[in-house]
DNA sequence: AATATTGTTCAGCA
DNA sequence: GTGCTGAACAATAT
């Protein structure tokens, strides 16, 4: 489930494996997952590479090389970073594997194959090349820039939280979990929320994404209170006790809790 | 067998 | 220009 908080784990996981070692070769099994670029170009490319630094933004996991590039990973609607032993069996949906030099592999997994792996000659060229909005996980994304980005907003709250362009990191499941706290329904015009709901909104962003990741990092279950426990049409709301409805929007479900995330009425 | 699924992009339209 | 919708991508899980 890459959102956000997936991505920087696998980032985090990423670091304490996978780090400061070298490249001894590359299996392609799907080269539909390399993006603008040929199996053969890729494997020249990483071959001899050592990684040397990670950074996230939003959804996007940049691992820079020491040959003045970076290599662009994304995970699509499913996918993963497994690392293992060498001779060990390869995890299922592998579509890339990188044997490195102190015998273990890195696998970027894609069951669903709508992953991206890339090559990059600057990581923030790209992500002003993609338009993408400010990390929201990132201490540059405070509350002054987001109210900015959410002043004059015409469409609903939940489709600008996942906005990419708007701002980078949230998506469908993590969306309704934010204003699951946030008590708010999710297809509210955005001008209808007043700024006291707006900071809440900041808020349980911040909140949700340091408690997510905190929780894959130790290996826990989620928070009892958390919607993303009860995603299912008529599930006891963890909160209030309600009912969890699911409305559909351009083909994605939206979980929320009828009786405690009312509509907001009326402006500031 | 039918339906649901975490992301992104694009066409068509209001 | 903004925003909404549905389709497409490809595949798995229930």
């Amino acid at each position: 489930m890459p959102e956000l908080p997936e991505v920087e784990v696998f980032r985090q996981t990423f670091n304490s494996s996978a780090l400061n070692q070298k490249v001894a070769r590359v299996e392609v099994l799907d080269d539909i997952i390399l993006e603008n670029i040929s199996s053969r170009a890729f494997q020249m490319k990483l071959k001899g590479a050592t990684f040397q630094a990670t950074h996230r933004h939003g959804k996007n996991l940049f691992v820079q090389l020491d040959t003045e590039e970076t290599m662009m990973l994304h995970f699509g609607m499913s996918g993963s970073l497994k690392y293992g032993k060498d001779g060990e069996e390869e995890p299922e949906y592998s579509r890339i594997i990188f044997n490195l030099n102190n015998g273990y592999n890195l696998y970027y997994v894609s069951p669903r194959k709508l992953g991206r792996i890339g090559v990059v000659e600057d990581e923030a060229d790209y992500i002003v090349e993609n338009k993408l909005g400010p990390d929201t996980y990132s201490d540059d994304f405070t509350w002054d820039v987001f109210k900015n980005i959410m002043k004059g907003r015409r469409g609903i709250i939940k489709s600008s939280l996942m906005n990419q362009k708007l701002m980078a990191g949230i998506g469908n499941v993590y969306s309704d979990e934010i204003l699951f706290h946030s008590n708010i329904y999710p297809f509210t015009v955005v001008h209808e929320i007043n700024d006291k709901e707006l900071k809440t909104i900041f808020d349980n962003i911040k909140m949700v994404f340091e408690k997510v990741i905190n929780t894959k990092l130790k290996g826990k279950k989620f928070p009892k209170n958390f919607l993303v426990l009860k995603r299912s049409e008529g599930a006891e709301c963890p909160i209030c006790g309600g009912r969890i409805k699911r409305e559909k929007f351009s083909g994605r479900s939206s979980y929320y809790c009828e009786a405690h995330q009312k509509k907001n009425l009326g402006p500031n």
